[in-house]
DNA sequence: CAGAAAAATGAATGATTATTCATTCAAAAT
DNA sequence: ATTTTGAATGAATAATCATTCATTTTTCTG
């Protein structure tokens, strides 16, 4: 269905543009080049398309997120860090994407659908990040943070960063925020970390 | 303008309620319990309305960000403490208002006032835990982290936090997110934070 | 190529909602 | 007691926008 994603694409920038309360059904298919009517067409409803945007999103990140772990050497600390890198790099840090997320969140609380999506998508991630952060800790035999904490640590950055990188994308600056989560991971885990 | 308020406390809840994009005026003035013209007759426009809330909960959070440096004890760690602690507490930490905050974070790139105001709160807020940051590590000696590189981390792990409460309320725990502020603390400026 | 099926169009429709404004009401001023 | 003032009302208006659908265009298929 490549006009359905042609569609998803053109929604991602209309609400990047304008924001989820001012986009428009005429935006996106004036956006898309197309008529009208189109997304009725093709999704039936607003709702649906916003749904659908959301869901593409989200297993667009996860996509990249499997194939990054799996690109990594195979220890516990390389693993951590390529999840990490991911999540600076510009293909994820990227400004449409991430109004979209921030767009949704911006939202959760009234939509059950959005906050479904959403919430899956965290939960397995933070899943994934509490299970690296407990191999690196029982590998390198650490005492000076739990999982847990080391988890919650670095998740909430990586949200905070995307957060700078969406609010204030001239003054951001991704090796900057990489060095930050670097003197975390070297701080908390030195043998690993150098 | 005791009316003004009322309308802006309306209008947060109704934000949180149903999001931005499906606030009307109608509901704000019947969570007022007053008149449909109520709004443009204080406000002139809903354009208005909204810029003035979120001009509110800057404000807000700003008083209480400087009132909390003041108790604090002074020196440079009590005061860097005390600050991350006020992020979490509920009078920040507060669904509402966080709704509110991400509720114009998703729509920032498009309104140029929305940016202007997040903008102006944000970057005095990171100033000051530059400051308090270069503080504690001036004090302490400290050679294995920059202040940027610790206030990067802070700030984007309380950004972090409050996108975890607001979008996982239930799940989320001001204790753990405490934990890892305090893990990050330990490690980094251990002669400091015990 | 003909004819059918599918995709796309865009003007019309209907629902929603911001805004306006003539009117009401209460309280203050004269 | 009367007038004035300003806040508040809520029905009416106007604008916006999602959705529909009769029509046209394009793509398939035998």
């Amino acid at each position: 269905m490549a006009r359905r994603e042609q569609l998803i694409a053109a929604t991602m920038k209309c609400i990047a543009r304008r924001g989820l309360s001012s986009m428009t059904l005429s935006d996106v298919a004036t956006e898309a080049g197309l008529s009208q009517g189109i997304v009725n067409l093709h999704f039936d409803s607003k709702e649906n398309l916003l749904n659908a945007t959301l869901r593409h999103v989200a297993d667009d990140y996860r996509e990249q997120f499997e194939k990054a772990l799996q690109r990594a050497e195979p220890t516990p600390a390389a693993r951590l860090l390529a999840a990490l890198e991911l999540d600076l790099k510009p293909s994820v840090c990227d400004r449409n994407k991430l109004a979209v997320w921030f767009a949704f969140f911006g939202e959760s609380k009234a939509r059950p659908t959005y906050r479904k999506i959403s919430g899956e998508v965290d939960k397995t991630y933070e899943n994934d990040m509490l299970q690296l952060c407990a191999d690196v800790i029982d590998e390198g035999g650490y005492t000076n943070v739990t999982a847990a904490a080391a988890t919650e640590a670095l998740t909430s950055m990586t949200y905070g960063m995307w957060l700078s990188c969406l609010i204030n994308p001239q003054g951001w600056d991704r090796h900057a925020a990489m060095a930050a989560i670097m003197s975390y991971l070297r701080n908390v885990f030195p043998d690993h970390y150098t």
